[in-house]
DNA sequence: GTCTATACCGCGATAGAC
DNA sequence: GTCTATCGCGGTATAGAC
């Protein structure tokens, strides 16, 4: 029984997240993050120094690295497999299936990647550098995954490439409530992001003039 | 002489506006607009109710109907044209153009477009049901546009193709900042507008299998 | 360690002189 | 119409009893 210091502690940020990924930091006062938690206002203060604190600590505690999903990574890994124009296709596709199921797993609150995405887009004065990083080593790996396949594009289109993954996560995270709103609670679910892997991926890899893999190929006619 | 009145009250406008669209309604304050339109607190209170009020003018200052820019606007006025897949994919096409001229031309300043989206993806108290309404329409048009050519696809595969303009569109203005602090100051331009609208062009017309366009064609290799 | 009570400040909004 | 002075509320943060 002697937990009770880090259980308070855990508490107030778990319902500080959700608060903070939902309304945003100016949007959320410490009476109700402290209300939300069941707890005095003046535990917040107890366990973190001020309000932009626990903000940080919240951000801290959804911060997973998201290891072994960018393309390069998954290019590394394959080998062999890399050279041939089939590989290299199935490469993105795997890396793009990777990386939504990092962010978009079922198991994963939903909070927490929205509170992630919004601190890039709308960065806080309370994490300067985090943030912009997070984002960023993603892309520029995609980047040179594409510059070793296409080495004459152009550095504009490479980097719009390799933006499609992202600008598709950020709407369906961050629009989430005024989506549901419009289309149905249920609508943005697992399947529906698998349809959205295999769109990308098949963007992705068209794009580069790769060949589709089977498993790619769209079911709705015979082309 | 006699126009003062006018001048003052757009004067707020336009300087709330800016401030809207960066900060968002809670990062802003009366006290901060006042300041940057060079005019008294009362200023605000005299010309409109109260901050929501100013909010809204802001909002519906910039809020131009972007008329003749969805697909189905396109095609009705394509005619003949629109019943060949290369006259469809030519529609898709021109479609996206305008309707990224509409929204990112460049004399149009870059707060409007920014609160306008902002609004969208974060809609605050002042607006319930405008915010909706200006993107819907659009993606409803699209998925129909979508269902006339390719009947049989899936509901949610022909929005998430409909999604896919609006997706890159949030990203690349809500983000601004952030990505000209990675990329470098004058990134985002004309030129780089025009290559995402490409890109997106022929994404929405190989994933509906239709021909693409001589003048879509990549120039960096010869397939 | 945890709570109650409170200090202090900046916010939106208003009153009233000019 | 425009400004200065001010109100009341709700925000973060703290002091001090238990």
């Amino acid at each position: 029984m002697s937990t009770k210091k880090k259980d308070t502690k855990k508490l107030l940020i778990i319902h500080a997240g959700k608060l903070f990924a939902d309304y945003g930091f100016d949007g959320v006062t410490t009476r109700m993050i402290a209300e939300s938690a069941g707890k005095p206002l003046s535990a917040i203060h107890y366990h973190f120094t001020n309000k932009e604190d626990l903000y940080v600590a919240a951000f801290e505690y959804v911060h997973v690295k998201d290891s072994d999903t960018t393309l390069m990574e998954v290019l590394e890994e394959a080998g062999e497999k890399g050279k041939t124009p089939q590989g290299q296709a199935e490469i993105i596709y795997q890396a793009v299936q990777r990386y939504f199921h990092t962010i978009l797993r079922a198991d994963r609150p939903t909070w927490e990647r929205k509170l992630l995405f919004r601190e890039v887009l709308n960065p806080s004065s309370a994490l300067p550098a985090m943030a912009k990083s997070f984002i960023q080593s993603h892309v520029r790996q995609s980047e040179e995954f594409c510059k070793l396949i296409q080495p004459d594009m152009d550095e504009r289109d490479r980097v719009i490439w390799a933006d499609t993954l992202f600008s598709h996560l950020f709407l369906y995270i961050l629009a989430q409530r005024q989506i549901e709103a419009v289309r149905g609670k249920k609508w943005l679910n697992q399947d529906f992001y698998e349809r959205v892997t295999r769109m990308i991926a098949r963007f992705m890899i068209l794009e580069l003039d790769l060949p589709l893999p089977e498993s790619l190929r769209k079911t709705h006619h015979t082309t």
